[in-house]
DNA sequence: ATACAAAATGAAATCGTTTCCGTATTTATT
DNA sequence: AATAAATACGGAAACGATTTCATTTTGTAT
């Protein structure tokens, strides 16, 4: 397509070595001959061919984010964040979206094994005991990292929130507003979210005096409808919860679609507080929806800025096995509130 | 990291070019070192390096996907649907956020100059009349797909919905709700969806007899607040609209929240329609939205699916300057339903 | 003026593929 | 049986950059 070094080395009688050292302004170089180079290259809009560039340098520029979701204001705002810092380092990002199916997320991880990207940064999909594809990739050295729904038993760097507490703060929140019997929403079990947030509702009930049924605890599928209707079932049953900590924002949306189908009332007859990320839609559901909010856009940064360090710095360590937590926020609305 | 085509060969004391050619199904090699070479190269790991074969072959099995905002169920919508048909054939995606920033879409532009995706997908952040960088792309022959909002001067396939249509029949449903004052909201004047929605809404009115009243007409900015604040403006003036058409979702959302600011209600004082993509959302608010939505993930599978056939078959022809047309749907619900 | 160090540039290898071209062996044709 | 044609493979160039190593040019000290 356009000019190359060579063409550039041609017209300006330079052998392609010291147009090459030129743009990179080696010190080897004179400064009359950059000059003469840097505007030739200007003027003939001379860009670097990446993939030789690449091949040579065994490095592509460009990192690879892993998510389960992309209609998903959480994932979105990360993948923000961290476009935000490295693009401003020259990088590139390969997005891959895994809509929840381990196979696909298998499948990406194993493209990935080529060396197409210097680095990934994932939320993995379901955390299985199998999660054989993503270790091989850390053992050969593959920069990894996790945020939000990470592997535990992979060593390398992760970015989460104060799952447990936010989770354990929540249902104490719900248990002052007079709920005694609690319901906890949740995607895969697996889930190192599920589990964290799970265990602050259940220590939270524990300490209240209340006790934990298991027939209160959901676990919900891909299929929204299908979702939806087993709330409904819920609601309807004679176990019905007087509230409700979902631990994935969709399925509030899930749980007032349910409510709509029913004769119940939130708050009155329901609490319900969800990790949420979209504050803007939280505040004009009706009612307006107590949420668990996490800086987001910040753990992208931090992802960013973390893997910018690690690949634009010579001679860097490994990824340190170290989790960051970065603390979510509740912000109380009227699902939570009696009227 | 892995092991390379050399390598390979030497195990099997091959040349390189056989191993290339048996791993790439050559009728020039023998059935019996077609299975040797595969089964050391499975056995091995085996994964070709990528840019060397970009380099090689000038293709990088890359796509560009360049949207204004990723928070956005709209456009997230359309990047799976790209997602969902170019991964089967082997594609990978480089997703660019500009933020609505022409400057930053620019440069992403100019970075993708180099060669590092085989074609670009963008929906452009705000035409000006200087859309030079798109130009140039795709007078060197660049493939170049638009969708949703579209450069109409470059002759290339753009993929959109029916704006006008729309528009006017929105504008009508407001009408025979029996609105007689109806606000249009939308982002820039530039935008080929402004002008195309705006266009229906105004010849809806037309035809109604109504006179349109430029003061009902807003542009918004980048900032919610700032939003919010003048849409209140608006509701609390003299001159405040029976109805509202927003030609872009977000500012639906920014006047549910400024409705909350007044004591107006809807749909008593103000009925509102919508673009909008996130039906979940539009029936969870309150009242549920009227929304005109477009099947953004076909738009992404149709986008998939030209580039695919473009960029997989050998002496294809540059894309038809054409525009396909995929209708969107109005789903009435209570924002403009009288009580 | 000579010697030697420093500065500036060039030649060629390299990264890992693919592919053009050449060659040896086997198979088919008359 | 001699020749043509098909089959199977190897050697080397090519893609476009960077970089090691070698070489030329310039500058400085004696």
């Amino acid at each position: 397509m356009g000019v190359n070094l060579k063409e550039l080395a041609a017209e300006l009688k330079l052998s392609p070595s010291t147009v090459s050292r030129a743009l990179n302004d080696s010190f080897e170089i004179s400064e009359a001959t950059k000059q003469k180079v840097i505007s030739l290259a200007k003027k003939l809009d001379y860009q670097p061919n990446p993939f030789a560039r690449s091949l040579r340098e065994n490095k592509s520029k460009t990192i690879a984010v892993i998510i389960p979701e992309r209609i998903n204001s959480y994932f979105a705002n990360v993948v923000d964040g961290i476009e935000e810092i490295t693009q401003a380092h020259g990088y590139h990002l390969l997005v891959y979206c895994t809509q929840e199916d381990v196979e696909r997320e298998k499948k990406i991880v194993n493209l990935l094994m080529n060396g197409r990207a210097d680095a990934i940064v994932i939320s993995v999909s379901s955390q299985l005991t199998d999660n054989f594809h993503l270790n091989l990739l850390h053992e050969r050295g593959f920069p990894l990292v996790f945020f939000d729904r990470i592997c535990s038993e992979i060593p390398t760097t992760k970015y989460i929130t104060n799952n447990y507490e936010s989770s354990f703060e929540g249902t104490n929140h719900l248990i002052q507003q007079g709920c005694k019997k609690i319901a906890f929403f949740m995607l895969s079990k697996e889930l190192s979210i599920t589990k964290e947030r799970y265990s602050g509702y259940k220590d939270a009930l524990d300490q209240a005096g209340i006790n934990l049924d298991s027939k209160l605890n959901l676990t919900f599928s891909q299929n929204e409808e299908q979702n939806i209707e087993s709330i409904k079932e819920l609601l309807i049953s004679d176990n019905r919860p007087d509230g409700i900590l979902s631990s994935i924002g969709k399925l509030a949306l899930a749980t007032y679609q349910a409510v709509k189908r029913t004769n119940l009332s939130i708050p009155r007859d329901l609490k319900i507080i969800s990790f949420f990320a979209d504050s803007t839609v939280a505040s004009l559901l009706n009612p307006s929806l107590t949420t668990i909010t996490t800086p987001t856009f910040k753990i992208g940064e931090e992802c960013g800025k973390l893997l910018i360090q690690k690949l634009t710095k010579p001679k860097q360590p490994d990824l340190p096995n170290q989790t960051f937590v970065i603390p979510s926020k509740i912000t109380i609305r009227s699902s939570t509130i009696e009227i």
